[in-house]
DNA sequence: GATCCACGGGAATACACGGATG
DNA sequence: CATCCGTGTATTCCCGTGGATC
């Protein structure tokens, strides 16, 4: 437990009888120092990273493994650590091509899904890099590469690039492409779902669900520093737990709804209904809340009227966009509005799911059911104001 | 040095056509 | 075949940048 947990805590005798302490501790995306159950996957990307040890580039790599199993969690846990101060490496990168010293490499983390063209993987790359701020427009991508391709030269860099191979991201062999005028600049890692095809990358590191005691761990850990005390039972974890079957994301998800139910019905602690209503918020499977968050603004403001919606509003994708062409807080045009919900279906974030009704002609409709987890989105949807 | 303007990329919008059904 | 639903794609809009022009 640390130290801002332990003051809210005392804080609470005053009067303020608040159940939820901390939000982002439950946020399934914020991701912790130290990801628990994880050590020998941390262990075999630091095998991975080893050459850089002693000043040299590793080839390129693989990490996957299912949703909610951790990758982005040791990542991200690892590659802030690495480009913190605290590591400072002995000797200086040889490169492979000439025998000159250059920097120690940068490690940067870029997420596929806020940069799943050429141009904003290029972008998100270099100002990762750099302090500077890099331009979003009026430069070609060209002008980024060869920027990015100038900054390498100075100091090259790991780079870690997080889900790969998703509905619209690009693949790793693209990422590979992409990366190829950099060749003896850039160590690649590559984060997916699935393995490499192929016989690229030459390292492959396969993360596997999380085990039911460790996802309780999870649970335990992140309810104890983002709830009050005993508002969460071990009991209570062990549902949550069973019911995700290794998915760290998606019990998460249930217990952060779980809390935000509580919350508004003023409970101090989880109540089992509580609890049932938080996994019914997460459908099975559910787009992950990462991903949902890296849309675009208009998307995302779609997305949180939509839940919004009466029923009957959403009894076919015309009803829907008519409803949400009529808030005030959406300024699109209804052609837009449908545009968006089609895609937001052919994506997966909502279903589609077809009327069988017979009362009108023509084609049947298909009302819309949010597939993300909805109580989570809403929250920080509306913190993040 | 202030102003103008073309450019590049992404987001929004329009539109056309194909599919399903009574 | 009339009518509504679904999807691919062309076109327009928007917004900074950075070079040209005054």
């Amino acid at each position: 437990m640390d130290i801002d947990t332990r003051i809210r805590r005392r804080e609470r005798r005053g009067g303020n009888h608040r159940l939820i302490l901390e939000y982002q501790a439950l946020n399934p995306v914020a991701h912790i120092e130290e990801p628990p159950g994880r050590g020998p996957v941390l262990e075999r990307v630091l095998d991975y990273l080893d050459p850089v040890f002693d000043g040299r580039f590793p080839a390129d790599a693989a990490l996957w493994g299912p949703p909610g199993s951790g990758k982005s969690a040791v990542i991200t846990a690892l590659f802030q650590r690495l480009s913190g101060p605290v590591f400072r490496p002995q000797a200086g990168i040889q490169t492979t091509t000439r025998a000159q010293t250059v920097e120690t490499p940068s490690f940067v983390h870029v997420d596929t899904r806020a940069a799943a063209s050429e141009f904003q993987l290029y972008h998100e790359t270099l100002s990762a890099l750099t302090d500077e701020s890099v331009p979003e427009h009026g430069v070609s991508t060209e002008d980024l590469l060869s920027r990015l391709r100038s900054q390498l030269a100075e100091q090259g860099a790991i780079v870690a690039v997080d889900h790969v191979g998703e509905p619209r991201t690009m693949t790793a062999e693209t990422v590979r492409e992409l990366f190829e005028p950099f060749d003896h600049l850039v160590s690649l890692l590559t984060i997916g779902r699935s393995p490499p095809e192929g016989d690229w990358p030459t390292t492959v590191i396969e993360i596997p669900a999380y085990g039911q005691q460790v996802l309780i761990d999870i649970l335990m850990t992140r309810g104890s520093s983002g709830l009050a005390a005993n508002a969460f039972s071990h009991s209570q974890a062990r549902t949550l737990a069973a019911w995700a079957s290794g998915n760290a994301h998606d019990a998460l998800a249930a217990l952060f709804g779980a809390a935000v139910v509580a919350n508004r019905e003023g409970r101090e602690r989880l109540s089992t209904q509580d609890l049932e209503r938080g996994m019914d918020a997460v459908p099975q499977p559910s787009a992950s809340l990462g991903w949902v968050l890296t849309l675009p603004e208009n998307r995302q403001l779609v997305l949180r009227e939509l839940l919004n919606l009466s029923e009957t509003d959403r009894q076919s994708v015309t009803a829907t966009t008519e409803a949400l062409a009529d808030r005030p807080t959406i300024d699109l045009s209804p052609g837009t509005i449908r545009r968006f919900l089609y895609e937001l279906a052919e994506d997966g974030i909502v279903e589609r799911i077809q009327a069988e009704r017979s009362d009108r002609q023509g084609r049947p409709p298909s009302r819309l059911e949010p597939r993300f987890p909805t109580l989570v989105f809403e929250q920080l949807y509306d913190m993040q104001g």
